[in-house]
DNA sequence: ATAATATATGAATACTTGTTCATATATTCA
DNA sequence: TGAATATATGAACAAGTATTCATATATTAT
């Protein structure tokens, strides 16, 4: 048993809501390596920039994806590597399930 | 850039959903290192019984917790240590964040 | 300055989800 | 058998969320 406050439980849940959904995890996927662009984004996972910039804003408030501008473009990248950690971990217990 | 068909792309997202939510959290951290009831988790947790099996049954469909009956209590744990080791990852995560 | 490009944002809508309440199932005890 | 206890389940409602569309901001090129 772990001893947790409710702030704690809230900020948890909140990481994980950040995982939670399909596209986010195939945003993550495709950033893990190297970092791209919104409309590369966008293209590979066959989104409009709209949807993939909204859930970028979400990423990047959960402190999972940070953003680098250079010109008129935008590049994403994973955060730290506890992301890169939780993904896979994560793809090891959907595999071994 | 890790490559996710769109099954498993979905599978990873429910999994994270199924800790998406502070009730959730709370119960697993609960259950790291003991088994408990379902009234034992909706005491500590002040939530009604009816809720917390409602979401027992949610963690079970993902297999992070298991059921065993004894008498008329059911006692939940943790399915596996993945579920100890993302929950702590995601602690890490949120701590040093 | 104007046009074109890249990204972000707000509002609206359709969809999902957590809890409550009422009820059902299962088990033990008298 | 009948009463009591522990858990599960279905329906319903409130609250949250992902996408679309329209528009805004920022940057570059002409």
């Amino acid at each position: 048993m772990i001893k947790l406050t409710e702030l704690k439980a809230i900020q948890l849940a909140e990481l994980f809501s950040a995982l939670s959904d399909a596209s986010r995890i195939r945003i993550i996927s495709l950033l893990i390596g190297d970092e791209k662009s919104v409309r590369a984004l966008a293209d590979e996972l066959d989104m409009t920039e709209s949807a993939v910039s909204h859930q970028l804003r979400g990423l990047r408030q959960m402190h999972l994806v940070r953003a680098r501008k250079s010109g008129r473009q935008v590049f994403y990248s994973l955060d730290d590597d506890h992301v890169a950690r939780l993904f896979t971990l994560g793809l090891d217990h959907v595999q071994h399930g």
